[in-house]
DNA sequence: GCCAACGTTGGC
DNA sequence: GCCAACGTTGGC
C-alpha cells in the first residue's frame, strides 16, 4: 500500500515522471540539490517555478537559502508527514503503512529509512540529467514528498493544505512551460491540493479531459495511478493522472462548479494553505483565482473549471455523490467504525471488506460466538477431522454458531436444532458419523406431524435441561410462527408454544427467550380429551390464564383446581398478539404421539430420555383455537357468563371449560386418565346441552340426561353434570369376530344405540352386551 | 428452499 | 502446509 499510496501522491505530480516519484525522503533529498546546486532550476523556477513554488518553493527556498538540510527536511517532513496519511486507493498493508511512518523521525522530519530517498534521487538524478536536469521540478518534488507520507488520513488532510500551495506552483511552472511535463508535474503540484484525492493531479489539461473520465475513470483512478507513478515517470504518465484525475474531478468539477460557491469555500482553504495557510479561506478565494495557478483566478473555479479542479476536488467529493472515489475515501471512515469491532486497521477497503466478509457470521457477542471449544458431539463437530470425521461439511460446532448472525440459525431454527442432532431425513444415507440415535418413530410419523419437520431440540448443549424439548415450527396463514415445543419433564409433557412474530432463531433457540415469549403450556393429557371437539376452534379457558377480557369478561377464568394434575398450565402472559384478538390461537396443535416422534430429537441428551410413555392411544389430537374471532358474534351472553362463572368455580378434576364458536361452552375431560377422557360437554345457546363421547353424541335417550335439568343454566347445573360423568365410563363394545382374517386386531365395535356411557364398573352398556346383529 | 458437499481463503 | 470455516453449488 505505501507503495501505491505514494504512487498516488506521486502521480499528481507524476507530470515529472521521475521527479515525482521520489518520496517525502527523495523530495527532501532533491531539495537539497536543487537548493544547492541546480541554479538551472532556479533559473526555471525563477519564472514558472517561483510561481509553483512560491508556496512550496518558499519552504523550499528557505530551506535552499538556509541550506539546513535540517530545516529543510524538518519542513518537508512536516508537509510529507500529513501527506502520508492520505490514503488513496487500497491502504498498503498495515505493515506498510507502519513502515512508512517508522521511517519518518517526527522530531527531526527525517525519514529513518532511507532507501526510498535513495531511489528517489536516482531517479530524480535520471530526470534531471535526462529531462530538465537543474529544472525547479526537483523542487516541486518535494511537494510530492507528501506523495511518500500518504499513509495517514492526516496526512491527506495536511497534504490538502500543501497541495493548495502546490496548485499556484503549477500554474507558474505551466507558464514556465519550459517541458510540459512538467507543467503537468506543476499541475500535479495543484494535485498537492487535490492530495486528498487524485484530483489534485489534475490541471488544466486535466479540466479539459473531464468529461469523460469520470465514471470509468473513477475505478481505475486509484489503482492506475498507483501502477502509473510506480512504472514510471514518463510523459506517459501525466495522461495517467489527467486521466485519473479527470475521472475523479470531472464529476465534482461541472457540478462542483455549479455548486462551488459554496464549495470554493473549501478551496479557499486551498489558497490559503498554499498562501502559507495565512490566508483567509474567503479571501482567498480571490487569491484563489490566483489558484488557477492553473492560469485562473482562484475565483475562477465558478468560471474556470481549470481552476475549479484544484478546488473542486474536496467540494466534489462531498457533493459529488456518484463518485465511487468519493466513496472509497469516505469508507476508511466507515472502516474505523467498523473496524473497531474487527480489525484494527491499517488497511484498505479491501481487507475490510475481507474482515467483514470473514466475520459475518458472527456477532461476537452471544454465547455461541464467545464459545471457545467445540463440543464435539454436534454432526460439525464430528465431522471435523480432530473428531474423526471427514472434513465434509466443514462447518463451526453447533453450539459455536453464532445464534444472530450463523446461517444456520438464521435458515430455520429448525435447522439449527436439527442440524445437531442430524436430520431426521429419512432417506438420508446413513452417514457414519451419526451416532446419534437412529430415527425411529417413524410409525408416529403417519401423523399429521409429520410435515412438522422441525423438531429440534433447543438446545442440544443444554445438558442441565432435564426438559427436553421438542419444537415445532408452522406457520400459521402466513401471519406469524409459532413455535410449539414438546417438553418432556419427568412426569409430564407439555406442548408449548410460542409466538415468533419474526425473530426466526432467536427466540428459539433460547431458552430464555422463550421463557419470556409469551407461551402456552398445555399437558398433553389435557388434549386426549378434546377428541370430542370439533375441529373448530376454541376459545380455551386456562387456569392462569386472564381470559381475554373482552371476550371472557375480564374475570381470569380458571379452572378453578390450579391445575390439580398440572393439565392446563397456562403461562400466558397474554402478550401483545393474545391480547391482540383476546385469545391466543392455537391452531392445529396435535399432542399425543408426537412426542414419541420427538424423542429423537435429544441430540446430545438422548441418556436423558426416559422412554417417553407410549400411549395406548393417540393422546391428543386437536385444535384449538384461542380464539381467533374477535368478537363473536357468537357469543351469547348467557353463556359468556356461565363460562366466566365456571372459570371462577372449582370443577371437578380436570375439567376445563372452552369457549368454541358457535358458540358452544365446552367442557373437558383434560386428564387421560379419566374415563371422561374422550367425553366433551357442550352448552348452546339457551343453555341445552349435550353430551358427546369420542365424537359421538350421547343419545338423548341415555338416562343421564334424564337426571340433570335440560339446561345447564347454573354452575351448579355444570358441576353437578360433570361429577355424574365421573361416575361413567365409556362403554366399551362388544367384538366383532366377523370380521377376517385371525391375524387381524379385533376390532371393537359399538351397537347401533350404543348408551356410550355407562357405569363405570360396567364394561358394555346392555345394548353391546346382546348387539344385534344385522 | 434446504442441505450435503466442497472449493476457497484467512490465520497460524 | 495445515486448520478452521465461510460461501457457493448442485442435487433433491
Amino acid at each position: 500500500m505505501t507503495d501505491e499510496l505514494n504512487r498516488a501522491s506521486a502521480e499528481p505530480e507524476t507530470t515529472k515522471p521521475e521527479e515525482t516519484v521520489p518520496a517525502e525522503a527523495d523530495v527532501v533529498t532533491v531539495v537539497l540539490d536543487n537548493v544547492g546546486g541546480n541554479s538551472a532550476p532556479g533559473k526555471v523556477t525563477v519564472e514558472s517555478p517561483p510561481d509553483w513554488l512560491k508556496p512550496m518553493e518558499e519552504d523550499e527556498d528557505d530551506g535552499g537559502e538556509g541550506v539546513k538540510s535540517s530545516e529543510r527536511i524538518a519542513r518537508k517532513t512536516m508537509d510529507d508527514v500529513p501527506k502520508v496519511k492520505r490514503r488513496r486507493g487500497r491502504p498498503p498493508i498495515a505493515r506498510n503503512v507502519r513502515h512508512g511512518l517508522t521511517r519518518v523521525d517526527f522530531k527531526r522530519g527525517l525519514h529513518a529509512d532511507r532507501p526510498k530517498p535513495k531511489t528517489v534521487r536516482s531517479i530524480l538524478e535520471r530526470t534531471r540529467s535526462s529531462v530538465m536536469p537543474g529544472t525547479a521540478t526537483p523542487v516541486p518534488e518535494p511537494t510530492r514528498t507528501p506523495e511518500v507520507l500518504p499513509r495517514t488520513t492526516q496526512s491527506i488532510f495536511r497534504n490538502l493544505t500543501s497541495t493548495s500551495q502546490r496548485p499556484r506552483l503549477i500554474p507558474i511552472s505551466s507558464g514556465g512551460g519550459s517541458s510540459l511535463s512538467r507543467t503537468h508535474s506543476n499541475e500535479f503540484h495543484s494535485p498537492p491540493r487535490v492530495t486528498r484525492v487524485s484530483p489534485l493531479s489534475i490541471d488544466t489539461s486535466v479540466t479539459r479531459n473531464f468529461v469523460h473520465s469520470p465514471v470509468v475513470k473513477v475505478g481505475n483512478v486509484s489503482e492506475q495511478a498507483v501502477s502509473a507513478t510506480g512504472s514510471g515517470k514518463n510523459g506517459s504518465e501525466p495522461p495517467l493522472r489527467l486521466w485519473l484525475c479527470p475521472s475523479l474531478e470531472p464529476i465534482s468539477p461541472t457540478k462542483t462548479q455549479d455548486t462551488f460557491s459554496d464549495q470554493t469555500v473549501s478551496s479557499p482553504n486551498y489558497s490559503e494553505t498554499a498562501l502559507n495557510g495565512t490566508v483567509t479561506p474567503k479571501e482567498s478565494l480571490p487569491l484563489l483565482s490566483e489558484c488557477g495557478s492553473c492560469g485562473c483566478p482562484f475565483p475562477a473555479q465558478k468560471i474556470g473549471d481549470t481552476m475549479c479542479y484544484r478546488c473542486r476536488p474536496k467540494p466534489e467529493k462531498k457533493h459529488s455523490p456518484p463518485n465511487i472515489v468519493f466513496r472509497k475515501k469516505q469508507h476508511p471512515k466507515y472502516k474505523k467504525i467498523l473496524k473497531e469491532d474487527f480489525v484494527p486497521d491499517g488497511d484498505d477497503d479491501e481487507d475490510d471488506w475481507a474482515a467483514k466478509k470473514r466475520n459475518r457470521r458472527m456477532c461476537r457477542q452471544c454465547v455461541a460466538c464467545l464459545r471457545e471449544d467445540d463440543c464435539g458431539k454436534c454432526d460439525f463437530c464430528m465431522d471435523k477431522p480432530k473428531f474423526g470425521g471427514s472434513n465434509k461439511k466443514r462447518q463451526k460446532c453447533r453450539l459455536r454458531q453464532c445464534k444472530f448472525q450463523s446461517k444456520l440459525h438464521g435458515q430455520r431454527t429448525n435447522g439449527m436444532r436439527s442440524p445437531s442432532l442430524p436430520r431426521r431425513r429419512r432417506n438420508v444415507k446413513p452417514k457414519l458419523k451419526r451416532r446419534g440415535r437412529p430415527p425411529r418413530k417413524r410409525k408416529f410419523r403417519s401423523n399429521p406431524w409429520e410435515d412438522d419437520d422441525e423438531v429440534s431440540d433447543k438446545d442440544a448443549d443444554d445438558d442441565e435441561d432435564d426438559l427436553r424439548h421438542y419444537k415445532m415450527n408452522g406457520r400459521k396463514g402466513g401471519k406469524r410462527k409459532w413455535n410449539y415445543t414438546f417438553k418432556e419433564d419427568e412426569e409430564d409433557m407439555f406442548v408449548e408454544a410460542v409466538i415468533d412474530d419474526d425473530e426466526p432463531s432467536n427466540t428459539e433457540e433460547d431458552p430464555d427467550i422463550l421463557g419470556s415469549e409469551r407461551s402456552v403450556m398445555v399437558s398433553n393429557e389435557m388434549y386426549s380429551n378434546t377428541s370430542g371437539l370439533s375441529a373448530q376452534g376454541l376459545y380455551y379457558n386456562m387456569s392462569g390464564m386472564p381470559a381475554a377480557p373482552h371476550v371472557l369478561g375480564s374475570v381470569p377464568l380458571c379452572n378453578s383446581n390450579p391445575v390439580p394434575t398440572g393439565e392446563l398450565v397456562g403461562s400466558l402472559p397474554m402478550g401483545d398478539d393474545a391480547t391482540q384478538n383476546g385469545f391466543l390461537q392455537i391452531e392445529m396443535v396435535r399432542v399425543g404421539s408426537p412426542l414419541s416422534h420427538y424423542t429423537e430429537e435429544p441430540q446430545n441428551t438422548e441418556q436423558h430420555m426416559p422412554e417417553p410413555q407410549q400411549e395406548p392411544t393417540p393422546v391428543i389430537t386437536q385444535i384449538f383455537s384461542l380464539a381467533g374471532g374477535e368478537n363473536d358474534c357468537d357469543r351469547d351472553q348467557g353463556l359468556m357468563e356461565l363460562f366466566t362463572s365456571l372459570g371462577q368455580t372449582v370443577l371437578p378434576a380436570h375439567w376445563v371449560g372452552v369457549m368454541a364458536k358457535g358458540p358452544v361452552l365446552q367442557l373437558l375431560q383434560c386428564s387421560k386418565l379419566s374415563t371422561m377422557a374422550d367425553t366433551v360437554v357442550q352448552i348452546e345457546k339457551g343453555f341445552f346441552y349435550q353430551v358427546s363421547v369420542q365424537n359421538q353424541p350421547l343419545l338423548l335417550m341415555h338416562a343421564l340426561y334424564s337426571r340433570h335439568p335440560t339446561c345447564l343454566e347454573t354452575v351448579g347445573d355444570v358441576v353437578s353434570l360433570l361429577l355424574d360423568l365421573e361416575g361413567l365410563g365409556v362403554c366399551q363394545g362388544y367384538q366383532n369376530f366377523d370380521a377376517g382374517s385371525p391375524w387381524e386386531p379385533r376390532m371393537s365395535v359399538r351397537a347401533a344405540l350404543c348408551d356410550l356411557l355407562v357405569p363405570k364398573d360396567e364394561e358394555q352398556c346392555p345394548k353391546c352386551t346382546q348387539p344385534v346383529e344385522g
